[in-house]
DNA sequence: ATTATCTATAGATCTATAGATAATGC
DNA sequence: ATTATCTATAGATCTATAGATAATGC
């Protein structure tokens, strides 16, 4: 059927945002296409005129995912970007949230391609965050790395004992441990 | 084939030691039963015996992992468990090397039953480690979750990119993390 | 006779392809 | 006439089961 110039480009953009969200949910092995083709509204088939093969999808979703976190890395300051990482609703909540904290062992096993274009990105979200440290931080770059690494750890051990008592208690710690990299004074508002 | 005492749970203890080995280096979802067989030296059909689906091999797995990590965290100083676990050949090793770094995300998304037994283990490494820390640490079990936290972090991020100079960097600060954390000075020997 | 393993297979699901369909633009 | 999507299907792989096999203990 021939629908309205941009129908394709909508459809490709809805596979792009649910197979986004269906992978940091499930992870991307356990991520079928029909599953994702259906939660686009679209069939099977109807895949393979948007990407080439799965890895190919996977690539587009992994970089448009670290896209997004370069953005979300810059707004705010550095301490409510250690709070809004470390909340309930991002712990809760993983197909909307850092791609990193969901995926990242599955990342590692990506073909070279992926992982490149993820290191590029990675780096651009370690510069925004190594700008908003403080100007006499020696090594910022380095800084950033720890606080990032920090972060990601504490969220994946909180998210799997969610809804116990030790979840809340990683992720405290966890804040606690990435304000102190960060330089800032420890926070008792947890 | 009536074979001697014993032979059963020698196969059973090879299953364990090579699906460990094949869900930390593919993943837990990625690694299929008969692969897993196939390196047990077994058939598909002599899984069941053994276990009663894969989710129960996955539970046991998971648990013998953990117990293995409880016993490394004991032996030897907190500064040489840092640079153990931060080396080139932990990194380059998955399969043989922590659990959580490899699989993290993916434990998350495992039943109930399987994260609570991994929850239980997980708070005796955090035990042990905490007990390395020095005397006036405020709150030791606190700080052991955010030093894990980084190092988990720091190892997942340079595998990634495994095999460039980045790694490398990844590797040294995510140590530099820690040591901070750990109340130890900086090391300069990386 | 026992039993750990093997062979064979069921039924589901996976990625990917080929050709049909149908709704709009010309 | 064009083309985004659908239908149907190939071929591989997945978990799990049923019944056969074969090597040792009695």
């Amino acid at each position: 059927m021939r629908y309205d110039k941009g129908h394709k480009e909508a459809s490709r953009r809805r596979i792009m945002e649910v197979a986004g969200e269906r992978f940091r949910s499930d992870g991307i092995a356990a991520s079928g296409l029909a599953t994702i083709m259906s939660d686009a509204g679209l069939t099977n088939g109807a895949f393979y005129p948007h990407f080439k093969s799965k890895a190919e999808l996977v690539r587009e979703s992994v970089a448009a995912a670290m896209e997004d976190q370069v953005k979300l890395m810059g707004s705010g300051g550095l301490e409510a970007a250690i709070d809004a990482y470390l909340s309930a609703s991002h712990r809760d909540n993983p197909a909307t949230g850092c791609t990193l904290a969901a995926l990242l062992p599955e990342l590692a096993r990506q073909p070279a391609e992926t992982r490149e274009v993820w290191a590029e990105r990675f780096l651009a979200a370690i510069r925004k965050l190594a700008s908003g440290l403080s100007p006499q931080t020696p090594d910022p770059e380095g800084a950033a790395i720890g606080i990032y690494a920090t972060l990601i750890g504490a969220l994946q051990l909180a998210r799997v004992v969610q809804g116990t008592p030790l979840s809340d208690r990683i992720m405290a710690a966890g804040a606690d441990a990435a304000r102190t990299l960060a330089g800032l004074q420890p926070g008792d508002d947890r």
